[in-house]
DNA sequence: TAGATTGTTAATCGATTAACAATC
DNA sequence: TAGATTGTTAATCGATTAACAATC
């Protein structure tokens, strides 16, 4: 059966939190803590993690280093993967800069853009290449996923550049709607939508 | 009845759709279409509306114009709030630059970092003040919404000097989980969980 | 042992989709 | 008028929570 969206979501949440375990040298962890922690609920943990083929110990719970170990290769992060970022302004250089600590498999290789003033620079230690050298450099690094932080104007155009270089995953951070076929995987996180979570919220607890 | 936050999260995406047609000078629109374009059932699009008070004409639809101020109307986007950033690194340089279009109601009026080589600086036009005073601005320009994006370690202090300013809403985009009192909103944007849902994706396809 | 935690099944809850009469 | 679209109610689907026996 097709996991939930929603189970891969949280599984993420796991992840963030069983690093601060691990750093802190914590051995084990059970569900009714991470309820505690999270808000998550327990039966929901165990449920979340079973998926990834993790069995915990009555009265003990699970192993830390075990769990992290198995919710990265459920996830696919336990292996290096070359990502590439089209768009090198703040929010492409933001994504560049971040670590193995909170984007484990996350390797951004390359970022591109086609400002000249902005090409040939280097951000985070990553270069950025001309948008008309993708193809060059996507046969080279044969990135798994292709990130748009592009305006949302540019964003099609950067998708149908990413598919006609033969990557079959792109994280859309445009409003954009993209249009790809069937075999193609998008994800598209939209700020507006958590800003409109809290907005809303906000005016309502006002009246 | 508490309004659900997928309806909400949904409502920012018909904005974005909206704003579209609205700058392509189209009048009506009708959910069937929306579905077609957005991929959001037509019974649900018609529902989500409803939420923010619009009522359709059968064979017609709704009026562009009308429905885009329903919709910022119902989360808060209709008038100006001021919003500061903490943590003006690229992330936050980033958000300071989503402009109206994109983020109605989002004015980023400042931003606050804790690093001397930063501070004074100009980034998308807002000034970059010291973290120290961030009460002294808090006072006279009154934000509603205070946004995180230091590093994750810094989170909860910046959240206690947001709270210590009076202010009720926070936009977290670290991977902390924050401490706060209930009377305070929290919204976590945590961008791993959209990764996790596509690299399990890409992961499980290539199999 | 006693009791905390586990995994699993059943019950509940909420969200999405289907069906359909009303309407412009 | 005919037919596309509306709003609403009912049916379905899926996710969360409750209950409970098993276990370490």
């Amino acid at each position: 059966m097709e996991v939930s969206k929603l189970t891969l979501r949280r599984l993420a949440l796991y992840l963030n939190h069983l690093w601060v375990l691990k750093e802190n040298g914590i051995e084990n962890f059970a569900a009714p803590a991470i309820e505690k922690q999270l808000g998550i609920h327990h039966t929901q943990v165990r449920k979340d993690l079973k998926q990834t083929g993790l069995i915990g110990k009555a009265k003990i719970g699970h192993n830390v280093i075990m769990a992290i170990e198995s919710i990265e290769k459920y996830l696919g992060w336990d292996k290096k993967q070359n990502r590439f970022i089209i768009g090198a302004g703040n929010l492409g250089r933001s994504l560049a800069g971040y670590s193995y600590r909170h984007f484990p498999g996350m390797d951004i290789v390359a970022l591109f853009d086609n400002n000249p003033v902005i090409v040939g620079r280097i951000f985070q230690e990553i270069p950025v290449f001309d948008i008309k050298d993708l193809d060059y450099f996507a046969q080279k690094l044969n990135p798994s996923i292709g990130i748009i932080t592009t305006p949302p104007e540019e964003a099609q155009k950067c998708a149908d550049l990413l598919m006609a270089s033969n990557i079959k995953a792109i994280w859309n951070f445009t409003t954009a709607k993209l249009n790809v076929p069937k075999n193609i995987i998008v994800e598209t996180t939209c700020l507006s939508s958590s800003l409109a979570v809290l907005s809303h919220k906000l005016t309502n607890i006002e009246i």
